[in-house]
This record gives structure tokens, C-alpha cells and sequence, in this order.
DNA sequence: GGTTAAATTGACGCTGCGTCATGGCCCGCT
DNA sequence: AGCGGGCCATGACGCAGCGTCAATTTAACC
């Protein structure tokens, strides 16, 4: 009968290690390779691991994967929380959304240019909570109530594409403005619900 | 010294056709499999022929992919294009534009809900296009002056996004008056270059 | 130190990849 | 109609990556 290893346990130890090699091997090797080009091998190759051990870790690369987008996420999340918690009016709202989410983006720079499905856990929740804060909004009154969801997908995917744009090298405070301006007048005429 | 095989030849024909057999089955595979579980072999076994005639007419399943994605863009294309010149004014333009996009990724429903680059030669002549109508529109002072680049990108990460909604069931009408009013107003604001 | 559970290892069988030598078929010419 | 040349389909081949698993090492606890 096993009490659960105590955190600090040379076991549980090797164990975070193992995984954050891996980790770091494979942000190393998607970075190099790309994304699709890359596999399982070339990770492991990076690591002095044997092939089998990934295998404890992770099912798969699309596995790795996902846990170094919900890295991220779980970064740039409390940011999004925090800026957005801070804003008073629609204006603020928005920038101040955008404005994180650009700057976080432009860190990453042309590497993180590949395309992917939006669904891992930590990615889903920060869209909800987007979601959630623009229906308090709504609320509130700072924006004028719409389509939550559509305001939403329409949000995400000009702050998808405009995140190229800055990768590409575009002024992170021009482009904000930009998709600011576009949204804070843009709502004002929406089909009301 | 051959001269270029005639059009009606036997060699010709059935060239096209096991091209175009090809491209059917990949249709079919993709569509039961998803692209990234497929594999050329699935391909090729949804079809009389074998092995390495695949690679006399696609270097890679990536390859065929793109042809699929190019013979839609070719559908696409013209629509877009038409609606757009009929447009007289900016919300004719903006309108007509998501409409038909919309209905033509809601005939293709869930099934082409994976994401990709958009790096496929008739994609990006596509992008090309709606620049240049953009362009045209500011000129002849039917839009606001603005980054067209920008709000080139701001359009296409709205369609995008928002054509999922459709996919998932939402009415083209209602989304596309929702995106509609969103540009229509938001491109009144916009910082002028 | 001995016992046991857990984690690591790399070899294994299998599947898909892209190539290439072979052979058949179409075409144009006589 | 028969011949010759070139084009293209064919499928076997060597190679690489996949995920598994029996054997082995390592850590934990007594």
C-alpha cells in the first residue's frame, strides 16, 4: 500500500525533469524542423533519453505539442485576466486585449507561424473566459449587447491574423490601434440581439 | 523531335484521368480520415493504380492537398469577384464579399474544418485580389482611406473565423450581416494612413 | 542489505515513404 | 500492318519512424 511519493522524492524529481527535457527538447526541435516535419525520433534523438521513455510521457508529438501551447497559454491567460480586469471602458477593454495578446505574440516572432487547431484545454479556457468577460461587459453596459459568440469568433480571428502581421514586423502599438479602432466603432452598429 | 501530344490523345486522357482519380480519392480519404491521419498509401489504395504512380503526378500528400485547396479557390475566385464588381457601395462590397464566402464553406461543412497555411498559389491570388479590390474601393473614396494590408488581414481573420460558425450551423445571412455591420462601422474610425 | 514497485532501455515487428529497374502500351513512321 | 522509340505504370526494395514490451536498472521502504 503506497502513500502518495512525497513531492521532493528522487523519483517525482527525475520525473518533472524527465518531462521538461523532453519539453525543451521538442520546442527546440519544432522550432528547427517545423511542426510537421519534425518527429517523435528527432525529439528523443535531442535528449539523452531512449525512445521508449517519451512514450511515459506523452501519447504522441501532437501530444508535446499541445502541452507547449498550454505552457503558453498559461502564461499569457492571468495576462489577459489582468489587463482586462483593470478596464473601465470598451476602449480599454479592447486595447488592453489586444495589446497582450500582440506583445505576447511578437515575442514568439516568425517561428510560431504554423497553423493549428485551437483545441487544447488551456487554449478553450482562455477562450471562454474571453467570452465570459465580454458578456459581463455587455452587462455592465460598457459594450452594447450582440452576438457573444460571433463577437467572440470575430475577436479571435482578427487577433489571429493581425498576430502574423507583427510577427511579420508590424509596430505592435500601430496594429493594436488598428484592431482597436475597427472593434470600438465596428460594435456600435451590430445587430442587437 | 515530338510535337506536343495532341490534346485527344490516348496518353493525354488517361493522364488527366488518373490525375483527376487521384485528386477524387485523396477527396474521399481526407474526408474519412482527416488529413493528418491519411497517408499516401490510403490514397493510392482508394485507387486502381499503383504506388509510385502517385509520385508521377503529386510529390507528396501535402502536394495533392494544395491541388484540392487551388481547385476550390477557382470556384471561389470568380464568385468573389463578381460580387464585388457589382458592389456600388462600401457595405455592397463588404456584403456581397462574406456572402458568398460564407455559403461556399457552409456547402462544404464540417468536414473542411481543419486549419492550414494559406500558401496554396490560387489561396494567396485570392488574397491578392481582395487587396487590390480594397485598393480600389479607397480610391475612388467608396472606403475611408486605411492600412490595406491590415484591414486585408482583419477581413480575412473574420471570414475565417466566422465561417466556422457557419460550418457549426450558424445562419450565412444572420453572420454575414453581423460581420457586415462590424466593418462597416469600424472601418469609420480608422486611424488614417 | 533485501525486497518490491516503478521507470528506463533498446530491440522488434510493422507500416509508410520515395525510388528505380523492368516491362507494357501508345504513337508516329514507313 | 509492322516496327521502333519513348513514355509511363508497376511493385519490390531499402530505409526511417512508429509504438510495444520483456529485460534490466533504479529508487523507496523495511
Amino acid at each position: 500500500m503506497d502513500v502518495k511519493p512525497s513531492q521532493g522524492s528522487r523519483r517525482e524529481l527525475t520525473k518533472t525533469q524527465n518531462r521538461e527535457t523532453i519539453l525543451e527538447a521538442a520546442r527546440v526541435v519544432f522550432a528547427q524542423l517545423g511542426y510537421a516535419n519534425a518527429t517523435v525520433r528527432d525529439i528523443i534523438r535531442a535528449t539523452p533519453l531512449a525512445s521508449g521513455t517519451f512514450y511515459n510521457y506523452f501519447k504522441s508529438k501532437e501530444q508535446v505539442h499541445q502541452a507547449l501551447r498550454d505552457e503558453e497559454a498559461l502564461i499569457l491567460r492571468p495576462r489577459l485576466a489582468r489587463a482586462r480586469a483593470e478596464a473601465r471602458t470598451a476602449e480599454e477593454f479592447i486595447a488592453a486585449s489586444f495589446r497582450a495578446f500582440f506583445w505576447f505574440e511578437a515575442d514568439k516572432g516568425e517561428a510560431g507561424s504554423e497553423r493549428f487547431r485551437l483545441d487544447s484545454p488551456e487554449v478553450l479556457a482562455g477562450f471562454a473566459e474571453l467570452r465570459q468577460d465580454i458578456e459581463r461587459a455587455m452587462a455592465r453596459g460598457l459594450m452594447p449587447p450582440a452576438d457573444v459568440g460571433l463577437l467572440t469568433a470575430a475577436l479571435a480571428g482578427v487577433a489571429f491574423e493581425l498576430a502574423e502581421e507583427v510577427k511579420r514586423g508590424a509596430e505592435v502599438e500601430k496594429v493594436t490601434q488598428f484592431a482597436t479602432a475597427l472593434f470600438l466603432n465596428g460594435i456600435g452598429g451590430l445587430p442587437s440581439v
